[in-house]
DNA sequence: TCTTTTATTATTACCGGGTATCATTTTTAG
DNA sequence: CTAAAAATGATACCCGGTAATAATAAAAGA
C-alpha cells in the first residue's frame, strides 16, 4: 500500500482519520486533483453513499488550511482543488481549449530562495500557473 | 498623462472606450489590482453613480479574456482581480495575516523558456503565488 | 446629414457554489 | 463506563456571479 500525503498531514496535525476523510483523501490522490467539490461528492456516492456534501467541503477546507491542498479559480463555475505535495504545484493552462497540463518538476528553487532572502519571507510553498497555447491548439490555429 | 495598458488592450482589440470602461480601467490601475468586483462597484459609486454592477462584471470578464487581468480565488468570499501587465504577475501571500506582497521583478525567464521548449507550449504569461510567513508574522511567532 | 445597424449598458430576476446552524453520531479523555 | 470533545449529515440560507431583456449609445452606410 502506498502512503497518502494528505492523510499523513491530517495525522501529523492531530486530526482524526475518519472513514469519510480517508475516502476523500484517497479519491483526491487517485484522481490527481483538479476536481471540484461537487465532482468529488458525486464520485464518492458510488462507494460511500452516506458521506454528505458538507463533510466534503469541510475536509477540503481543512486540508487547504494545512497547506497540502488549494482551491483554484478556473473562471466560471466551481473552484478546482489541486494537490500541493511538497508545498508546491505547477501546471500549464491552454487559453484556447482550457486543457491543463501538469508539470511535476520544479524549476523555481533558485528564484524562490532569492525572493526569500530579498523579502525576508519564510516560504512554505508556491503555485505556478503558466498560460498559453498547447501543442494541439497551435496546430489548429497557424501562427501567421 | 500616463497610459493605461488595460485601456490600451481594449483599444488594440477593437473595443469601444466608453465612459464606464475608462472609469473601471483607471480605478483598477490606480488601486494596483487586488480588488473584488463589488469593491470596484462601491468605489465607482462615488464618482460614477450611474455605472451598474453588471457592467463592472462584464468589463472585468472582457479584460480577463484579453489576458491583461485575472481573477484569483483567495479562499472564501469573492474573487480578487489582479493586473497582468506584460502577461505575468507575482506575489507573496502570508499564510498567517493574509497580507499580499507584490513582486515587480520576474525571475522566471529561464524556467518558462525551458518549459516552453520541453512541452512545446506557446507561453503567453504566468501567475506565481508564493505562500509563506511574512517578516512581521515571523517576529510574532518565533521559529522555535 | 439622416437612417440603419451594431455594440454597450442598466435593470431585474434568477442560479448555484458555498456556508451557517444544529441535532446526532462518533471519537477521545479521564 | 462516563463525560467531554470532535466530527458528521440534513436543512435552510446567503451572496457572488449570470442570463435575459429592453433601453441607450456608438458606429456604419446611404
Ligand atoms: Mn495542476
Ligand atoms: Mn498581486
Ligand atoms: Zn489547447
Ligand atoms: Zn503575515
Amino acid at each position: 500500500m502506498k502512503s497518502n500525503f494528505l492523510l499523513q498531514s491530517l495525522k501529523d496535525n492531530g486530526h482524526t482519520l475518519t472513514r469519510p476523510r480517508r475516502a476523500i483523501c484517497d479519491l483526491l490522490l487517485e484522481c490527481g486533483g483538479h476536481l471540484s467539490a461537487d465532482q468529488l461528492v458525486e464520485k464518492l456516492q458510488i462507494e460511500y453513499p452516506e458521506i454528505g456534501r458538507m463533510t466534503v467541503y469541510r475536509t477540503l477546507d481543512l486540508l487547504s488550511s494545512l497547506g497540502v491542498l488549494r482551491a483554484v479559480y478556473q473562471g466560471g463555475g466551481a473552484a478546482h482543488y489541486i494537490l500541493l505535495e511538497g508545498g508546491h504545484h505547477h501546471h500549464l493552462v491552454c487559453a484556447i481549449c482550457h486543457r491543463v497540463i501538469e508539470i511535476d518538476q520544479c524549476l523555481l528553487q533558485d528564484a524562490t530562495e532569492q525572493i526569500s532572502r530579498q523579502y525576508r519571507f519564510q516560504i512554505l510553498g508556491h503555485l505556478l500557473e503558466i498560460l498559453g497555447v498547447c501543442e494541439q491548439c497551435q496546430a489548429k490555429t497557424p501562427l501567421n
